[in-house]
DNA sequence: CCGAAGCGGGAACGACCGTTCTCGGCTGAT
DNA sequence: ATCAGCCGAGAACGGTCGTTCCCGCTTCGG
């Protein structure tokens, strides 16, 4: 696989990421990803040999780029009750960004999860994935049940993305802050 | 509209109930609606005009239904904490169930919420409905901020549902449940 | 300069889906 | 008995979408 490739690759991810999160995966053709990618079909069937295929590229990639992002809010925090926190100051600001609709990867699974199992599989690993990582920040603070308390933080967490796409407001993430901060030790 | 087609009408809601929500909108035609329920599609055509319109009787019946059995459940108890608490038993037994596939109206808000407004309105006013129901069960509890609690069990409520989704566990039921015991006032 | 291989643009194909139409048969009033 | 109108079954239509194919052009080694 040729550098040229490489680009087109690139290109292709990006435009199916705009495309596939802004107006959903099936609503999405592969004709206007190439003409936003600008990528001929040709070689976008070369680089990712189905719909399918592209789809959890797609995935994969939000999953890095999105953890990435959570780390590095939370890293500009040291005390650990604050770094916590900082999760859903995260989720509030990204609520309020404009083109926000909600989880990628709870709105993949919705559309394709049943005929795409590795688009499946994909959104169940960023979810395993995202807990490990609150486990940490949970891990350092004194709780009682350090497992039960991230499960709890999990869910605030996704019924703030959720309730932030239906109600069009990105309040439920002060909610879940202040649930949080409730449930955390002092 | 004859009594007929009353039948016809409750067999295509029926149907399509059980196929929009264990296999999704978009991936059910109207010919399957037409096999299951046995209603020929002139007649489906005649009851329903277009497809979008059936997908809102069917989430406006679900929003019906759910919320009965909900009120029916939280029924059993007098007691104000627990009637609150007793809406996360619910969701675990939901979660249990072998046909359980998430909330039917966050799947249609992600499925088809951007091309039938419609739709989107009637999951925005089920979202708002059960609100006001949990705001019912808050208001005679001793809260400090009876509507900022309210958001913050609504915010559980709709986490609890997608991660068991996802999870494919009802354990997420009995975390909502337990971060909701802690929220209560005592 | 030449032939071959690879390219991009876009047409073509096959499948599917929402919706409508056709056709043969049944019903029921006269 | 007859004729008009309604019915169910399924074919047909128009559009979309994922995927492949064709054609004319470029490029580059000999």
């Amino acid at each position: 696989m040729s550098d040229v490739d490489d680009q087109a690759r690139t290109r292709v991810l990006d435009a199916a990421d705009t495309l596939f999160y802004s107006h959903g995966i099936r609503a999405v053709g592969m004709d206007r990803i190439r003409d936003l990618s600008g990528v001929p079909l040709r070689r976008l069937y070369r680089c990712f040999p189905s719909k399918d295929e592209l789809v959890v590229a797609y995935l994969r990639r939000r999953d890095r780029v999105a953890r990435a992002a959570l780390a590095e809010r939370v890293g500009r925090h040291t005390d650990p009750r604050e770094r916590v926190l900082e999760v859903y100051e995260w989720l509030h600001d990204w609520f309020h960004e404009a083109g926000f609709r909600g989880c990628a990867f709870t709105n993949a699974f919705s559309e394709v999860g049943g005929d795409n199992a590795e688009a499946a599989r994909t959104v169940r690993a960023h979810q395993q994935a995202v807990r490990a990582y609150l486990r940490e920040l949970v891990g350092v603070l004194n709780a009682a049940d350090p497992d039960s308390l991230t499960d709890q933080l999990m869910v605030l967490v996704s019924g703030a993305i959720n309730t932030a796409l239906i109600t069009g407001s990105p309040e439920p993430a002060r909610h879940a802050r202040a649930a949080a901060a409730s449930l955390l030790p002092s």
